[in-house]
DNA sequence: GCAAGAATCGAACGACCGTTTAATTATCTC
DNA sequence: GAGATAATTAAACGGTCGTTCGATTCTTGC
């Protein structure tokens, strides 16, 4: 039952973000009282922590399995793998941006979501940071680009298009699921790599 | 009265979000009974059809300025301007970028907001795509990449640092103000340009 | 079969929100 | 200056939200 309800808030959450929608919606969904939910965890704030406590343990997971297989750091296309694992994170997980950025845009932040939030930025993106300076100086990344805003650019080529695509998507043609993953990782592979100008050694290629 | 409201408005909505602020606080922001609001605007709805109108009607102004400049189609950094108006125009407006987040995530869209959020995007969005794939056709931007495609990523990568700069800003020292605004356009510019990877024929300049 | 405990529910509570209304104050017109 | 109109307010209304509570149903160990 605990797990219906997370399951259900976080359908809601990918479908109209989690703050819009209230607890009974959610227990609805569930088929479910809304008493359920004070029962279990003991009310929205102890339900909004448990979203938090699996999205952080998933992606977490994900970011160690990537920086720690032992052929990521000798490997040609480093980047490209990096995008890959931002969209398969996304694909998986397709409520995450959604919830983050609700969570991004309310006030009065809370200490158990902002310890969580610090969490999840500080342990993954940190990780994240720290592989791109490696890069560097081992000479595949360029050095006169600071891997801060490196992460920050990478992130947003990523995440930002999962943002966009239920508003906009239909009119762009961006399409849905994995056709639209596929897209964005080719996508943010090649400008992550070459730019968007012509270049005339890429042409002769 | 009215424009005191709307800068009161705006100023929260920069600052947490415009869904999570109430009609009272607005109201007390403005040193004003929360009827004024309904006096004014009519409601809620009055007031952020107002606030889009006004935002719509900027960066309208911005981008018609921009692609009707004589001389833009004929320069070489025609990339490098487009990402500075992107920034220029979310510096002007800093609460531009999270009140349309809020509405983004706001379920069940009323058929007034959605009407303005298609003007805002369809408007300037087409056009920049328009003006991209003009590029492409003159040469000056690489053919094997999708126009609607890069029209989101030179977006989000614009957008998205505003984003999380109340968040992670002071984490990662990515500044603010001015100084914010100039190392965003300066790194966006560069992936832009020549990407992430370490090119010998860049190195050799 | 039957107590005991967990699980679940419907209904109600208090707080907050957007809105309305009736009354009061300010501003303008002649 | 008086009367009409605009501007502004405090208070109350109805609705929704998260939460609580007492009662009811289900499970389980004996």
């Amino acid at each position: 039952m605990r797990e219906r309800l997370l399951e259900a808030a976080m359908a809601l959450a990918a479908e109209q973000g989690f703050e819009t929608c209230g607890l009974r919606e959610i227990a609805a969904r569930a088929r479910v009282s809304p008493a359920m939910i004070a029962y279990y965890f003991g009310g929205r704030e102890g339900l909004v922590e448990a979203l938090y406590a699996r999205a952080f343990e998933r992606v977490s997971r994900r970011t160690r399995d990537f920086l720690e297989r032992p052929d990521f750091s000798q490997r040609e296309d480093g980047l490209g793998t990096l995008v890959r694992l931002y969209v398969a994170a996304l694909t998986a997980e397709p409520w995450l941006p959604r919830l983050i950025a609700s969570e991004l845009l309310a006030h009065g932040a809370s200490p158990l979501r902002s310890r969580l939030f610090g969490d999840l930025t500080r342990g993954p993106l940190m990780a994240m940071i720290g592989w791109l300076e490696a890069e560097q100086r081992a000479g595949r990344l360029r050095g006169d680009v600071d891997a801060r805003q490196m992460a920050i650019s990478v992130a947003g080529l990523c995440i930002f298009p999962f943002l966009i695509q239920p508003i906009v998507g239909d009119a762009l043609g961006m399409g849905t699921g994995a056709a639209f993953a596929e897209a964005l990782v080719a996508h943010a592979e090649q400008i992550l790599v070459d730019g968007l100008l012509v270049r005339a050694e890429r042409d002769a290629r």
